[in-house]
DNA sequence: GCAAGACTAAACCAAATAGTTTAGTAGCCT
DNA sequence: AGGCTACTAAACTATTTGGTTTAGTCTTGC
């Protein structure tokens, strides 16, 4: 009477080709951006033929669509993980400061984590909802975990938690941005532990 | 003899054309990107005919880096003027607390200016030149003009003014970034104020 | 008045594009 | 065996693309 099992895949379609579809059209979204990629490209990306391309996905934004969301619950594990303050000190500082060079290393050689953020923001205007699932699955949690931190920690003195976690957030991801993304580590150069050492006595309120 | 004198523009062609097809294309460029902008349009928007576009611009590639060059040049007035610190307090808190809200303010509501950072962002894989003239033309002078305003101000304490202006230039430009370019002012509410506040404070090694 | 140069509208071209269709293969369930 | 579904390669359509060419107009300097 179990109808629900026919060997592997819980229904129709084969799932193995969605997913080969969904890698594929991924590493060439993240290569070229939306426009300038095409639906050929994606199938032989995938190793698929191009009908079977669109029998899974009806049409070229709908992929591109099922990409980035996929791409963002991927990230999240990476992003929460990063986040969860780890480390066996007892000092806050130093904690603080581990957390922030343990983000900068993780995100600074990773190319693909770069053509993310530049698909997000790049198509953020054309594409809202590419935007909005950034935002809810990725930025949000990842601040509020930041802030639940802050806020179960009150010898840090923090006086408002939000805001200083957006302070926290944004210099690290601006700087990898300026420094990686677009290239200005050989024009404007500076070491990321000035920057951490930097941030954490800001919010540490460590005066010199 | 003097043979530089046409009655208006200095030699050929017609600089009052490739200032329309500069313009046209910037709209162009700054709507839809660079793959899926077309040099038809691009004409139509500059009022004139296509051929006069590849007579001023060899290809779509050189409009491009021209578009991109003409607006990093153009924002730079306003970036500057930004910068500068021109409050009337002597209280360096308040100079910098207008300063961080003045930068808000103007780039708030700038559809234009987000969507000359998603361009620079979007396409700073492909061009990676289109970067470099945004980081150098625009992010160091930015960056270097406010390290100095620092530097000249002893009594603010700044132990390094350099990482200091990275912290702040890099809240304020992700602050924008996830409120409005990603529209996460919805879904992630926090206001200019408490932002600048927290800032400013930490900044100013005024603890709570 | 005439030659040169900037310009235009429109036709043109070859390539690429999103998406569909066709004809056929292979597995699976009854 | 027969039917259903997923799949494939390839041809196809209609449109758009970057870029060129053509034929002709307008202005300017000499």
């Amino acid at each position: 009477m179990n109808k629900t099992k026919t060997k592997n895949s819980e229904r129709s379609k084969s799932e193995a080709k969605t997913e080969a579809i969904l890698k594929g059209a991924m590493k060439e979204f993240l290569k070229s951006g939306y426009a300038a990629t095409s639906m050929d490209r994606v199938a032989k990306a995938a190793k698929v033929s191009k009908a079977t391309v669109y029998s899974h996905f009806g049409d070229k934004e709908s992929l591109f669509n099922a990409v980035i969301l996929d791409m963002t619950q991927d990230k999240f594990q990476t992003v929460m993980s990063l986040n969860e303050p780890q480390s066996l000190s007892e000092d806050p500082q130093q904690v603080l400061s581990a957390m922030a060079t343990r983000i900068l290393d993780s995100a600074k050689n990773d190319r693909n984590f770069h053509n993310f953020i530049r698909i997000v923001i790049g198509e953020s205007g054309r594409f809202p909802e590419l935007a909005k699932a950034y935002v809810d699955n990725l930025a949000k949690p990842a601040i509020e975990t930041l802030t639940q931190y802050f806020k179960s920690h009150p010898e840090l003195e923090i006086e408002d938690p939000e805001a200083t976690v957006r302070v926290m957030m944004g210099s690290l991801i601006y700087f990898i941005m300026l420094q990686e993304m677009l290239r200005g580590k050989d024009s404007l150069p500076l070491s990321d532990e000035r920057l951490v050492n930097t941030l954490t006595n800001m919010i540490a309120h460590k005066n010199p």
